[in-house]
DNA sequence: TCAGGTAGGGATAAATTTATCCCTATTGAG
DNA sequence: CTCAATAGGGATAAATTTATCCCTACCTGA
C-alpha cells in the first residue's frame, strides 16, 4: 500500500471533501452502490473502465472513511454487499448535484474538453 | 507542458465534470473569484498552500475550459482580473453544496481523515 | 541602486494516483 | 478435469499531478 509523505491540509470544508471523494471512480461507486449495484462483481460490471484491482481499493478507502459498509457473507463462493452509510447517504445529494450539473452542460463540456486535449 | 498519453473517457456527467474541475485548488479558486477575489496576486494570498506555479497553471485550464475569463490591462506594473464566465457561475451553487456538506460535517470528516493517515 | 510588488512560464524533481500482471481459494457447470 | 465466477491483494510500471527553483520585465519608493 502507498503511504503518503505529506500530511493532508485540512483547512476548510473543500479540503475535507477532497480527502474522501477525489479518487476517479468514488463518487461513481458510492451512486452506483446507492442505486442499488452492491455487489463488487456488479460494481465492476457497471465501471467497465477501471480495473478490478483500482474498484477494491477504492472501495476500502470509501470503507475506511465510513461512507460505506461492508457485509461479508460467510458462503461460498464468495458473498459481498456495501452499503451507503447514513454518513455515505448524506453525500447523494451533492453528488447527484455534481452530476446533474454534468449532464446540462454535456455537449458544451465535450467539446471543450476534446478541444482542448490534442489528439 | 505536459501532454496527456491516454484520451479522457467521457461517459457520463460525472466524467465530464471531473475533466474541468479535478486539480486540487480549481475548486478554491473558483470559489474565491466568485467571492471577489480577482487578481492572481489577491488569489495567491488567499491560497497560500499552494505556489504561484500551480496557480497560475489551473486558472490557464480553468480558462480553457471557459469556465473563467481573464481581462489583461494594458499598464506596467502589469495588472489581470479573472472572472467568472456564465458558465463558471453555473458552477457555483455545485461547489457551494460540496463546501456546505464539507463544512457540516468538518468534525467528523477531519477525524475520520486524520485516523487513516499514519503519522 | 536595490528591494519589492506585478504577472508569467520553462525545466525538472517529487509525490500521488492508476494501470497491469499475477497469485490465492472454492464451487459448480460442462 | 478445466474453465468461469466469486473476492482480494502484492509488486511493479506508467501516467498524471504538484512542488521547487529559477528567469524575464517594468515601475515605485526608500
Amino acid at each position: 500500500m502507498y503511504e503518503r509523505k505529506t500530511l493532508p491540509e485540512l483547512n476548510c470544508g473543500l479540503d475535507l471533501v477532497g480527502e474522501v471523494l477525489y479518487g476517479k471512480w468514488k463518487m461513481r461507486l458510492l451512486w452506483f452502490i446507492h442505486e442499488g449495484f452492491q455487489r463488487p462483481s456488479e460494481l465492476q460490471r457497471k465501471i467497465p473502465g477501471a480495473s478490478r484491482r483500482v474498484l477494491n481499493v477504492q472501495l476500502k478507502e470509501l470503507e475506511s472513511h465510513e461512507l460505506v459498509g461492508k457485509v461479508i457473507y460467510p458462503v461460498v463462493p464468495p458473498k459481498v454487499e456495501y452499503y451507503l452509510t447514513d454518513f455515505g447517504k448524506s453525500l447523494i445529494p451533492v453528488i447527484d448535484a455534481i452530476g446533474q450539473w454534468g449532464d446540462q452542460h454535456d455537449d458544451h463540456l465535450r467539446t471543450l474538453i476534446l478541444k482542448n486535449t490534442k489528439p
